[in-house]
DNA sequence: TTGATTTCTTGATGTAGATCAAGTCGTGTT
DNA sequence: AACACGACTTGATCTACATCAAGAAATCAA
């Protein structure tokens, strides 16, 4: 019974996830069934960690459920770069496909429920499908875009002017992670951030 | 005569193209004359804008010989975002890939020599041959990964950490590029700029 | 529930780097 | 050769945001 139940949930996780890779590419029933069958769930406690600097990133992720943070550490400092939440893709993507170590941490915010392919089993559907080797192409593309505009971004507005973005574009993220972090991620202090959200109101 | 060393330069360019591209993925010598067909010669004189705001990338270039800066105009202010060298790929490849008008312009710093494949054509050869697939996915990448390592650095350091990281990491750069772009690209003024050339001198 | 941490707020002060300004050097043009 | 215009330098001043500090609010753990 309860297996029964794990077993429906776990469907879901594996339709959420061919939802999400056909928006980059589509497959056929088969090469969907071969695809899937390499990626396995797993799970993450609030405030684990999920990839630690210095190792090399092994895992392509997806995000079931949960909210986890990427960060590097500069002296003690962190510095967060990106968030991911549901239905997001997460892991250290640079490390994963340049298999050098990384410089990164990613930590689960919230209790999270995964699916995840190691890179062995990527690499090989890249080279068995021609559909995946296309998914894979219109992911990087996708991340690719996204960095690109948020580089520009953080170069050409001010504390400010980031600030109301955010609230804006994405007003979501304020519930679901902690001041200091986005603070971090807009790439000022906690002190400016809380001045901003005062100053604002 | 004059034909027949222009040919022997073209033949040149189009082996250098072909190494770059054997970097990221190995080709038949058939499937390296179909794709190699669809590129084209084409030149920008010093000054000359490749690409301008406001356009959608139609080309993805190769440079053979030339040097060409990237920025974006913030309110009357230039925001230079990277440069190209020989054996760069070039052109603004996140407008290229989304199909979307780019924010950035390119422009010749000097004289340049060049190859490119327009959007459709590139779109048919990834469909056609999984090695070109194969070369878009590696290719996103490096860029990708290039991307995120630069990100970073913008965070981590100092404008005289930053000097003096371009100092040792790309000194030939000094030569091709003018200091104020290169101060821009940074992200200091020019002013900061030939300060830190001053006191680390 | 209560005490202990951690996060957030608010104020006072400090600073890296920007801005403004004026001169010098270099380079291309006629 | 001369001159015009942009690139670079150097100094004086300004400012957005950081840092330091101390209290208030929220969250957590037993």
């Amino acid at each position: 019974m309860l297996k029964q139940i794990a077993s429906i949930l776990e469907d879901k996780i594996y339709n959420s996830l061919k939802e999400q890779v056909e928006k980059y590419s589509s497959l056929t029933a088969e090469e969907w069934s071969s695809f899937s069958s390499y990626w396995e769930p797993c799970t993450f406690r609030k405030n684990q960690y999920m990839t630690k600097a210095g190792q090399v990133e092994n895992w392509f992720y997806f995000v079931y459920d949960g909210v986890l943070r990427l960060y590097a550490a500069k002296d003690g400092e962190e510095i967060n770069a990106g968030f991911t939440y549901n239905n997001d893709f997460s892991g250290e993507y640079a490390s994963f496909l340049s298999q050098e170590p990384t410089e990164f941490y990613i930590q689960a915010i919230t209790d999270c429920s995964l699916l995840r392919i190691s890179y062995k089993n990527l690499m090989y559907m890249f080279d068995e499908l021609k559909c995946i080797e296309r998914f894979g192409r219109q992911f990087n593309a996708k991340i690719l875009i996204d960095m690109a505009k948020r580089q520009l971004e953080s170069r050409s507005f001010t504390a400010e002017e980031k600030y109301k973005r955010l609230l804006t574009q994405s007003p979501h993220i304020l519930q679901l992670v902690p001041q200091k972090h986005l603070a971090s991620y807009l790439g000022m202090t906690p002190e400016t951030f809380s001045r901003l959200r005062a100053k604002v109101r």
